[in-house]
DNA sequence: ACTAATAAAAGTAACAGTTATCGATATTGA
DNA sequence: TCAATATCGATAACTGTTACTTTTATTAGT
């Protein structure tokens, strides 16, 4: 009977399922209540971990203290503007290569990886320029 | 007069110069005890920051949800192991190559980037072979 | 449809890592 | 040596997250 059906689950995925953004718990938490008005931030944090241990949903780690949230869990990686702390996707083409960069001088087994890429996103380099 | 010199401060960068592991906060205020019995975490906490601050060190996440201190400020990349949970060093030669290909689908200017490999270390790769 | 089993809920307390505050101390330029 | 002030130790406060407890909602079997 494992999982159970719920319109809280629902309504968390359904929020972050059409984002590009990657939204924290608590940013979540604020959006379902609009919905959803009695549901509890624990309810929230529950789900968000049920939603990535089902694979629903993935977590994005920016180093800004709290953990983004990604609908989408196709093969990408992200990056954040130094300036806004903006977080966008980064499609890279042949990614795999950084795999087998890195490999070379490794002992271990790469299973996988996650690169954070940082700079300035294009409305800040545009802004700079003045 | 800007920065004054501490020995609470030499005492943390000293710590922190010979280690190749990435200690936390908490990890490296229990060694300075050693030498500075009445060092507070607080003045750890600070001078870690002023320390990342003037580029002496640098902060690495591996999503464990405490930050870890790394002395070693050059170009390299990290590895944490899922069995272990140990953080390595990772060599990238043509680490160029990886900017490049992210650019090829970016408007904004990327400055550097962060991969975290995670996989298994050398040593639970030779235990799991058991 | 009814009921029993139980997953999930709300609400709240607890926790870990970190930051801020404040009076006392140490370093430094004059 | 002295005044200015960065840094200190101690502790309180804050933030993001997890755990606990009682109540509610979902589901499978009849």
């Amino acid at each position: 009977m494992a999982l159970k059906h719920s319109k809280q689950r629902d309504a968390i995925y359904d929020f972050l399922k059409d984002r590009k953004d990657h939204p924290t718990a608590d940013v979540i938490y604020e959006a379902v209540r609009k919905t959803e008005p009695n549901i509890s931030l624990g309810t929230v944090y529950r789900n968000l971990s049920v939603l990535k241990e089902t694979g629903m949903i993935r977590t994005v780690e920016v180093g800004d203290g709290a953990v983004h949230f990604d609908a989408d869990v196709s093969n990408h990686n992200h990056f954040v503007c130094t300036e806004c702390g903006c977080v966008e996707d980064i499609e890279m083409k042949s990614i795999d290569k950084v795999r087998e960069i890195a490999s070379e001088n490794f002992d271990g087994k790469i299973t996988g990886f996650n690169t954070y890429f940082y700079g300035l996103c294009s409305d800040c380099l545009e802004k700079s320029k003045v």
